[in-house]
DNA sequence: CCAATTTTTGACCTCAAGTTCAAAAATAAC
DNA sequence: GTTATTTTTGAACTTGAGGTCAAAAATTGG
């Protein structure tokens, strides 16, 4: 009982995710979210409370899919150094090819909110180990398949790996595709 | 004559870049600028324009320091591979002995400001490449040296380095020192 | 239809950011 | 001392951010 809800929360978390993520969290205004929600500014604070929460629960869900985007795509077929190297392609053909690169949200986030806010440190924090922990996997499993030289060690990989990935999403700023091209082989020479 | 200015410019601006380099750009107001400088909000407009004039002056200023520092550092006596790894701890371990990393201003601006502010992410573009034409240089005088291969290509090496560079310094935020220092080998490695 | 409940709407509020400006203060030249 | 010039000071202004709230609207159960 009661009037119905007018729109779908989980619907409205996302495009909120994608208005952060192209703005940025401060300059994202409560009337932005509303426009890209189509749900009043009233309405927004009755559901979610205040805009740091819907952030919040913008930032989870940006995890979420990521890693499963992620999963996903480096268990395709193919070579440990292949799917990777094909997902670091992806990430920034993705950005480039959009009107203005907008990075990660999660690198974005730690540099915004780094040091201020806490909790939001920390949910970025979860989503890079989660991250370097699906490298991990997969270099492993590259090594079980024989692609891979058993010297590596894996965690330092991913580890490097990760960090290669986070400066791209700020390199692909000031530099183009084919800059970023190498530097992803020289990054999955390693492999 | 007239009455004569009660601060150095230089100074304050300065000043004002510890001060965008710690809280980022739009976190920073006028007054906390103020405080910052120990001149006046009036002043300060008075002298420089607008906050956004300020803060390209503080960037402007961060690029000569910073190049300067790099260039004197990756100088001094060693391999190539001895002195850039040793650069990129410098840059680590500086961070982490802040009370809050605030890794680069160059990098911080261009996720800030990129794609919002044309003149501000082609200075950070500016700075970068000069830092990468560094990172060239001391590694082509390693290849004269003889402690580089000369298979390396020292262009690609790099920017690669650059990359590094920069994700370490949002790495920074969200890992701990051993594994920052981690990645640091792993990215010296191809030296 | 009435009651109870939940959501929507939009006006409203407070506060701070970024800036401007007029008046006062400090100086050098005369 | 007067004038011309430049800087400082602090009040004041405008705008928008972030959030609140009372009243209206929409729904279900009785």
């Amino acid at each position: 009982m009661g009037r119905p809800k007018n729109f779908e929360p989980d619907v409205a978390v996302a495009q909120a995710m994608e208005t952060f993520w192209t703005k940025g969290y401060a300059a994202t205004s409560p009337a932005d979210l509303a426009e890209a929600t189509g749900v009043g500014k009233g309405s927004l604070y009755h559901a979610f409370g205040s805009k740091r929460e819907l952030f919040g629960k913008a930032l989870d869900l940006y995890g979420r899919a990521g890693s499963e985007m992620t999963r996903d795509f480096l268990d395709e077929p193919g070579t440990a150094k292949e799917r990777i190297r094909a997902y670091l392609e992806l990430l920034v053909d993705t950005d480039l090819s959009l009107p203005a690169p907008r990075g990660c949200l999660a690198a974005n986030t730690a540099l915004e909110l780094g040091g201020k806010d806490a909790e939001a440190t920390e949910a970025v924090r979860r989503m890079t180990n989660e991250t370097i922990r699906l490298f991990t996997e997969r270099i492993r499993k590259g090594q079980r398949d024989g692609d891979v030289a058993k010297e590596v060690d894996a965690d330092v990989q991913a580890h490097f790996l990760m960090n290669t990935v986070v400066g791209l999403r700020i390199m692909v700023q000031t530099h183009d595709s084919a800059v970023l091209h190498q530097i992803i082989d020289t990054a999955v020479a390693g492999l």
